[in-house]
DNA sequence: CTGAAAGCGCTAACAC
DNA sequence: GTGTTAGCGCTTTCAG
């Protein structure tokens, strides 16, 4: 058996509310008790249990994170965001991290049980009107990184933008002909950056192309963000031009830098340099990025994370604020696939 | 006030018992009671309290993984072995994760806590004797994955045969000189690699010489478990030979894969041309490895994750069981840098 | 400054 | 099959 509050009031001659009071750094126990209570519980090696103490008081001083991990580095930044946004302040992260897109639900389920944790984060994790109404129920506070719903606070960036500038940037490059490679049909970012692919084209007059355009097969993985579905679309649009060279575009928007890899080694198994025969702009900057020189949209994940866990604090202390959405514009980095000097790694 | 057993147990009109029976699956309820208990939790929207049910039963049915997270890869690759040897038991995981190695101490005291969990994962992390004591003092099972301690389960990949195996690799290839990238003095790792490095010239007849290996400067992050660290040291290493370029080592073993990527950088920017001028093996095989084709050591991180929740299950049915260590060799993967064919990216 | 006692929500004998 | 009841370990009035 444990030691408790019990063992240790016995052995320091006090009462258990005394006990208690130490521990909680109650201000009204004298210094002397105070350090009796201290030093016997260090020797029989006292650790609270967190059960009971959630039971008892009415929190657990902890968030839940709910992630799907698509890319580990996403997640992983976003998450350190949301622990350091978390110093400070009495709460600890937990982490309910899952692999495949069904999983989340399963997670979310386990976060959501009641005595679990004060707040849930939800990272790229799509309000589907079943976990909305899930989360409507729960006492818990939320709050939404990387999607969003009216009912909650939520964090994103701006994909639209991104796909815009990111294209705009290959127009500049004095491309005439812009591919663009998608996920599968119908996700949010995948949908987004094919609208900011229009924008670009709309605001420097052309007539968008559908032969440009390839979406990932629905049966791929991941909804499409794999290296290997990038690869594939590579290829599909690559042969979609094998007859008409001249018409091959010379420069193409990938909308996840994953699926980019792919693509450049498709590219690559095709003859074709990059940058020269071709540019690539990709989206996210994963750390993978850096050591491949791919140009590409940063989001700015440590800051979202942060930025999350300090609305949830703020939720928490106070539940009835009308939900606040912030949406933060990514930043195109120039590196090799488009031209850009190559960089040494940095500290 | 959310709701409780009691509630439920007032609208479906049974007592408390009934309801907890109901919902543990208790063989002797009436279908009858049990539908209507059921459809009563739903419609009142019932979620078990957890810290009520880890007081009241003695066990939380959960498993926490405490992990540094150096490389977000080796890392979700465990935690997703993790996950499966977790599948159609009772048991959830729940994730500590921490970006420094001073972050671990915090973290493990709070998976440590009493009430939390179950089960204790530790990846990566160090058995200082400090940790020991701790460990030793708890309740919870625990299972160290890469890394050891004779008081407890753990698993490991034979860092040493590993640095034996990349080496002797280059060795065959024909080169004479082998060159070797280190992380910081003291890492357990890095020493075995060296000792491995060091049984490859012996078992080859070859005398070591100091001016081949460089370890990372002591002020490096991560304990130079990165990028940069290996991007200086292969700066220092081809510094060496600039007067003496017949002496230049033609391969070198990175023992990290994320260094090997800064040595990489820094043989470009030197001019060499990898494979070619020379050959470069790393170690680990994170997923940016295949994207550059990087020849290294694969460590079968799923399956130690997945083997580590099978000791944890199994300590926990017997904890007088003696420890048990596995340790896994890792496995050469050859690509382009040491002349291996390009591979195209698999779904 | 400290103690007694009433819960917090749930489980598990123990009765019937 | 179902209800009663005694905890599980801790916090928190309420007295003193």
């Amino acid at each position: 058996m444990a030691v408790t509050i019990y063992d240790i009031a016995d052995e320091a001659h006090v009462s258990i509310a005394t006990v208690s009071r130490v521990f909680n750094e109650h201000p009204r126990v004298s210094e002397d008790t105070r350090r009796r209570v201290f030093r016997v519980a260090e020797r029989m090696g006292y650790e609270p249990h967190t059960g009971a103490q959630s039971l008892a008081r009415k929190g657990t001083n902890l968030v839940s994170a709910v992630v799907p991990v698509m890319t580990s580095f996403f997640f992983m930044e976003v998450l350190r965001g949301a622990q350091g946004g978390l110093d400070g302040s009495p709460y600890d992260l937990l982490v309910y991290p899952s692999r495949t897109f069904s999983g989340v639900d399963a997670q979310l389920g386990r976060a959501l049980q009641r005595g679990r944790s004060d707040g849930l984060l939800l990272v790229s994790v799509r309000p589907t009107p079943d976990r909305v109404r899930r989360l409507q129920a729960t006492s818990q506070a939320v709050v939404l990184v990387d999607d969003a719903h009216e009912a909650f606070d939520s964090i994103t960036v701006d994909s639209r933008w991104g796909g815009r500038v990111a294209v705009e940037h290959l127009i500049e490059r004095g491309h005439e002909r812009v591919g663009l490679l998608l996920p599968v049909p119908g996700t949010t970012p995948g949908d987004e950056r094919l609208a900011g692919y229009h924008d670009a084209l709309a605001a420097a007059g052309r007539e968008p192309d559908p032969d440009l355009v390839v979406s990932a097969d629905w049966h791929h993985d991941l909804q499409g963000f794999t290296r290997f579905a990038g690869y594939r679309a590579m290829q599909v649009l690559l042969d979609r031009f094998a007859d008409r060279p001249a018409q091959r575009p010379t420069a193409v928007f990938v909308a996840a830098d994953i699926m980019a890899f792919g693509a450049l080694r498709a590219a690559h198994e095709a003859g074709l340099r990059v940058p020269g025969d071709l540019d690539v702009v990709g989206f996210d900057d994963v750390d993978a990025s850096a050591y491949l020189g791919l140009t590409t949209l940063h989001q700015p994940m440590v800051e979202m994370g942060q930025l999350a866990t300090e609305k949830l604090r703020r939720r928490l202390d106070d539940p009835g604020a009308p939900p606040s959405h912030t949406v933060f514009a990514p930043r195109l980095v120039v590196r090799e696939t488009t031209g850009g000097a190559a960089t040494a790694p940095s500290a």
